[in-house]
DNA sequence: ATACTAACTTGATCTGCATCAATGTGACCA
DNA sequence: TGGTCACATTGATGCAGATCAAGTTAGTAT
């Protein structure tokens, strides 16, 4: 359907479009991998990372089992990543948004245990895994990101599991959409307002619930005017609600104003 | 009870007890964090850690909300780490057997999430972030090692998800002990005997179940012959079955004989 | 010994959510 | 312009496992 344009590693010629996306352009440094990285050392992170032309909606980055090779950032669109168990049913373990990176979890044996597929058009940073390694050796800086990176994903695995082991379906509901909205808002997105691009069975998959709790939890929030729900669009109308009902301690995050609230 | 032998970092008296534990004569470095590093270099690590007193059953390593310093290896005993929501109500995140590290979801932020306890008398080798940081700036094979394990780590949290996420409370007891048992074998211990360190609570907690049930599911697997149970102690009769059982591809990790089963 | 406490077991009942089933709806294509 | 398909909604029913409620047992203190 699209023709492929082979990319030649060995000659790095870097067109116009290439610049434009170069780490210390790119809007997403101050999350990604280049965080606390100096302007000259990020060059040299540049030189190892691959922009790849963007995958369609439904196509696969890997799948498990695959080799790991690379990491990936994602640079805009959406992945989620899942397993698939022996009776081929799967599990989605998250969603990754841009900025984020995949494939952390198959540095221990070299292969993916988890498949990566795009929600969207989704375009990613390969980041080869062994050219990383060295460069982290020489760059603190950049050794420091990816250790607090991995060590991000290993909370926030863990905050998963405790909606997963204690929380009602309306709690992980509540829980998923705040969590969301604030990974949209770090990213310069509007935090009351986006589009799911997953479905309704891929949340209630992710949260361990059938999709048509997922679904009747969606209309149940609607009634009581937490939120506007049309397709994949979401309108969060009572942010902090949400939040209340999600039975987490998440910041309420509301209106950012000039004055800041004074703390007594 | 005990008395304290205050330890002074600035003078470094190597006892006959430390030189008995050092990483090099520790039977826990084949698969904790010395995995792959070189004699020589192995001293530079042991170095940085400091072996630290026993701690007794129920004493804090650290908790939820502490600044952090140092990840721990267990050394002999056990440690199970918890959150704790709001409502002061915890969810068990997991146990840490001899040759694991805790700790590492704090690096993120520079504050542990969560709070670790000692589950019997338990020591630990104390290993100063900052050092092992820039240690393994220096080192690749201790880099790599570092890496590998917090990898291992989300690997192994994603499990707790799909386990979390879709098993029924049969399969999760199942493919616990199943898991244990092979971590245990892993140390050198027995797999198909072993004490739990961890109340009926805390795998329910642990597993998302209530401890009645856990208490159930244990008589019914003794019923079924599947193993025996008294108290603490935990004798598998029939490991394949409880592979079968916890729905997980779970390796057998049948009778090693001299002979290795023949695969035509 | 005796009492006390924490941990566990066992039984009875209740409920949140899965499951099954039917219908609705937008997107895309012939 | 209607057919098909994937996805979503809504309703009816059932059950796995939570919760409530007694005991039982082991360990520790008195």
């Amino acid at each position: 359907m699209v023709t492929i344009m082979p990319t030649r590693k060995t000659e790095k010629v870097v067109s116009l479009k290439d610049i434009k996306i170069a780490c210390r352009e790119c809007s997403l440094n101050a999350i990604c991998l280049p965080v606390g990285v100096e302007a000259t050392d990020l060059e040299r992170l540049d030189a190892i990372i691959d922009r790849k032309r963007p995958i369609a909606r439904g196509d696969h980055l890997f799948r498990s089992g695959d080799r790991f090779q690379s990491v990936y950032a994602v640079r805009s669109g959406s992945l989620k990543t899942y397993a698939t168990s022996e009776d081929g049913q799967e599990q989605v373990m998250g969603f990754q948004l841009p900025g984020e990176l995949v494939g952390l979890d198959a540095i221990a044996d070299g292969v993916h245990p988890l498949s990566a597929k795009a929600l969207e058009t989704t375009s990613v940073c390969e980041i080869p895994f062994g050219e990383l390694e060295s460069l982290s050796g020489e760059l603190p800086s950049l050794q420091r990101q990816l250790l607090r990176l991995m060590s991000q994903e290993i909370r926030d695995d863990e905050r998963n599991m405790v909606v997963l082991g204690q929380k009602s379906a309306e709690e992980r509901l509540a829980a998923f959409l705040v969590s969301l909205s604030s990974r949209f808002q770090r990213r310069g997105f509007s935090p009351s307002q986006f589009n799911l691009s997953m479905s309704r069975g891929d949340i209630g998959n992710y949260l361990g619930l059938a999709l048509e709790t997922v679904s009747r939890l969606f209309t149940r929030f609607q009634n009581e005017e937490l939120l506007r729900v049309d397709r994949k669009h979401i309108e969060l109308l009572d942010r902090e609600k949400l939040c209340v009902y999600s039975g987490t301690n998440c910041i309420p995050q509301s209106h950012p104003r000039k004055t800041s609230s004074h703390q007594p």
